[in-house]
DNA sequence: ATAACATTTGGTTATTATGCCAAATGTACA
DNA sequence: TGTACATTTGGCATAATAACCAAATGTTAT
């Protein structure tokens, strides 16, 4: 693994880290149905607005979301919705590791 | 967002954390085109075997990665090929941001 | 049995992430 | 202009992660 690989590899962990936080997850699949404010996953969750503005900057700065001021508020979009696609495969993962734990039960 | 949902959430971002390390990406995709011992990892890297072996067992805990004992070495094998597919939508997203720079600077 | 090899586990330290509060910024409207 | 609203930023305490070294475990062959 030479250091341009390695800046690679880097590069994508940054933007599944991004992803890699159950809170950070939910947003990211609600966008999937359209744009959101802040205040809209705040009142979803219990969450200070302080913690959900960071998580957005988050996903934000991953390159994972968008966001457009309109008024007072921030809406945020889903920029890449490949992002659902990959979610069937982490799903599949958890599948297939229950299957193995069933198993082991017999 | 309900306590079902949460554990939900949680499960599929344990799943993206384990992936979301540089190190790890690395070898899930060396994973991808064939089995791989500890010592495969080593020597391609200059980490120590400890840190080596912890961090295939995080992607086994995840349930991305399988292993099997034969004679003296651990082999560990991928287990959930889609990932990779899911590795071309992380790369889209990385195009797309630095699209974003380039438009940024014109 | 013991020596050599392959891997895992335990322990330590440094770095990073999370979530809250308080304060700052930006925007619309009276 | 000032007040209310929406969001972001800074700071702090706590928790989680990563890498190394050393020691323990398990396996094969002498």
């Amino acid at each position: 693994m030479d250091s341009k690989d390695k800046d690679f590899y880097q590069a994508k962990a940054d933007v599944l880290k991004a992803l890699a936080h159950p809170t950070r997850l939910w947003m990211t699949e609600k966008l999937a149905d359209g744009e959101c404010c802040v205040r809209d996953f705040v009142e979803l969750t219990d969450f200070d607005f302080s913690t959900v503005s960071k998580h957005l900057s988050v996903l934000k700065r991953a390159g994972i979301v968008d966001d457009e001021k309109r008024g007072k508020q921030v809406f945020y979009r889903l920029k890449v919705p490949c992002i659902l696609n990959f979610m069937q495969c982490v799903e599949a993962v958890l599948r297939d590791r229950l299957d193995h734990q069933i198993t082991m039960l017999k």
